[in-house]
DNA sequence: TCTCAGATGAAATCGAGTTGCAATGATGGG
DNA sequence: CCCATCATTGCAACTCGATTTCATCTGAGA
């Protein structure tokens, strides 16, 4: 799902009830075409050279968020996160997620990545799996 | 450890490097009285009655961090908590840490209760166990 | 006691997040 | 296909916690 046509982006913003705009269009994309979370000045950076807006490209994913589409979460950097909900990713909705600590880049780990174990002791929501883990360290690049 | 008296916390100042001048004892004072994190918000309101800045009380706060007295999270409400570091935390550095998203809290998991498994597509990081581990969710007095 | 690097207080600055408002444009109805 | 309407946009300003600047002050070793 790296990158949708415009023609199903539009789609999937009509189906939410949203009204298929350019910048819409285009956070929307970027968010498809992301590999994992992306902060407001992330998408800044790659959209206001064609033009768009800070507040109208906040307020699309504030929007976003709002239909589903889009999962808004803090890492623990005091900066918010869009990720996309893909339908791939439906049968493990909290997937843990890798945050580097040179380049504080942040990617998606596969599920089976991490496995808890509700030991004696541990949150009754380690058992649940309602809870969301992250591993930080250093990416490949940073290394 | 509900309270220290003076002495106490100017010698562990002085333990870390740290002078031990009025307004670090104070921050340091309040955050071993207190039960769970405190952002710098409360204990401005709780120290700037006595006198003491703001901002002094900010770089207090960092740097009470960097000295590793103090460790500072965000909960997820973009607002950094700082808490005190006890005694019963220092051993074993890498276990995994669960933070309650309710209360603040942190606990420590036993390192069983995590396992990494580096499966393909994963930063090296994982395979050397070179991460640091964090499971956000409710604790039981919070779920 | 003397000295000065480290610390303080007051104010300014930074920056992510958010909002107000007039102008614009996507959509549904005619 | 055109028009009216209302959601949306672009711009600028604002909020507020976090952070820095700088002149002054002070804790701690000599």
């Amino acid at each position: 799902m790296s990158a949708l046509s415009v023609q199903q982006l539009r789609a999937r913003l009509r189906a939410c009830g949203l009204r298929a705009t350019l910048p819409r269009i285009a956070v929307l994309g970027q968010l498809t075409a992301a590999e994992g979370p992306r902060s407001h000045a992330e998408l800044t950076d790659a959209l206001t050279a064609r033009g768009f807006d800070r507040a109208t490209i906040y307020r699309n994913l504030m929007d976003l968020t709002d239909a589903g589409l889009v999962s808004r979460t803090d890492l623990g950097d005091h900066r918010w996160r869009f990720e996309l909900k893909r339908a791939s990713h439906a049968q493990d909705p909290c997937h843990p997620h890798f945050i580097c600590e040179g380049c504080g880049s942040i990617a998606c780990l596969p599920e089976a990545s991490v496995e808890l174990h509700a030991v004696r002791g541990a949150p009754r929501a380690l058992r649940h799996k309602s809870v969301q883990v992250q591993v930080r360290g250093l990416c490949n690049g940073c290394a």
